[in-house]
DNA sequence: GCGCTGGGTGATTGCCGTTTAGTAGCCTTC
DNA sequence: GAAGGCTACTAAACGGCAATCACCCAGCGC
């Protein structure tokens, strides 16, 4: 009880953390929060608590919610566009290239399942529109990288159908269709998710690609 | 300033309504603000207002807010059902029965935005996973007229690929992933959509489907 | 010493979904 | 025809949210 403080024992107000090294602290207990607890388990609050200090303080280093998340988030694509990068450097068959970077894709999306909503399935009062413009551009980057793959395959008439476009979106959003069901809806029936992938990926290169 | 009231120009109280007539109002405006904003946008004091009547009053007739926009997704998506059911009546080949209700699904998707997000998007706080329930047997009950299909294509053993159930599920991934992109990214330089909905469903069927 | 500035604060605003406690009017039942 | 009860309703409040406001204070250059 006797304090020996010469302070009474109150702000207990955090010391200044100078510079950039308080926003590191905030982005690492977001992501901690943000990953356990996905987009609205995230609060200002509770990000602000975990670091110990007052929620306004985070208003310092961002400009709100969003562009910490969004900075999260950026963080985690920029592996895939890493992936995606290291994949098309491989002296390898078009048709392989751009099934490894499918694949990883889907891997992807599973293992940074609230960033990949956050980012790809973001809608509903997240993220209005053009705050995601930043990492929107690292998704594009992803697509490009992508695309890049699909162009030989096309450049090479072994397009089935479509154009290299068509052709790039369709096996994006089907394997995109994938992952979000399964995360949007992890007690259906599904069948063994290895098997899944396996099924659409065949089933979407036999149909697009001519061997 | 004078009031010739008897009583003050207080309340404007809404008149009973009674029965469940109130019900079918508060459906009707929920369902004006949820098709034009969204799950977001359509809150409980919105929708009160527009009945004219206190937010307080739709606990009277619904459980939560959820339970209102979910009954407006489970006429949406009877729709969706009676669709399934119409197609799987017709005499004609099964492969051509699948096609026509993947297409079916897409459309709906499409012109039934909010309502598709909700139930197949649903996530981030929305709808917190049991609530569902009701609107999930819905869904699965298309999901089964579609899986019926599928089988008999199974049965005479046209499947490329994969289990029935791997095949229906991947076939509805892929469209699921498609009008999900669609609609969360509609700023994206997407081909256009008949071209794409064609090259998706070209591919599906040439890779999964054997003659 | 002086003032500026940047990181920090508590209180407040304005939303939200939901709850509580109470009320107005009709429907029985005596 | 009064008493009681039920039903549809209400205003006010609660707790949580993101964001803003007005202020505070330590450290620095001068």
């Amino acid at each position: 009880m006797t304090t020996t403080l010469k302070k009474p024992q109150r702000s207990a107000r955090k010391p200044k953390g100078d510079g950039h090294m308080r926003r590191g602290e905030i982005l690492q207990a977001a992501e901690r929060i943000f990953l356990a607890e996905g987009y609205q388990g995230a609060t200002i609050r509770k990000i602000a608590d975990e670091v110990g200090v007052s929620s306004t303080a985070l208003y310092m280093h961002f400009r709100d919610k969003d562009e910490i998340l969004l900075e999260i988030c950026d963080s985690a694509i920029q592996l895939l566009l890493k992936q995606n990068s290291e994949i098309s450097a491989r002296p390898i068959d078009a048709v392989a290239r751009v099934r490894l970077m499918l694949d990883a894709y889907i891997t992807f999306a599973l293992e940074n399942s609230n960033a990949y909503r956050l980012v790809f399935c973001a809608e509903g009062g997240m993220v209005s529109e053009d705050k995601q413009t930043a990492t929107e551009a690292l998704g594009d980057l992803c697509y490009d990288k992508f695309v890049g793959a699909v162009r030989e395959i096309g450049a090479s008439g072994r397009l089935r159908t479509g154009t290299v476009e068509s052709a790039a979106q369709a096996m994006w959003a089907a394997c995109h269709g994938l992952v979000a069901l399964l995360l949007t809806k992890p007690n259906f029936h599904w069948a063994p998710t290895s098997e899944l992938r396996g099924v659409l990926l065949d089933g979407l290169f036999y149909g697009l690609v001519t061997d």
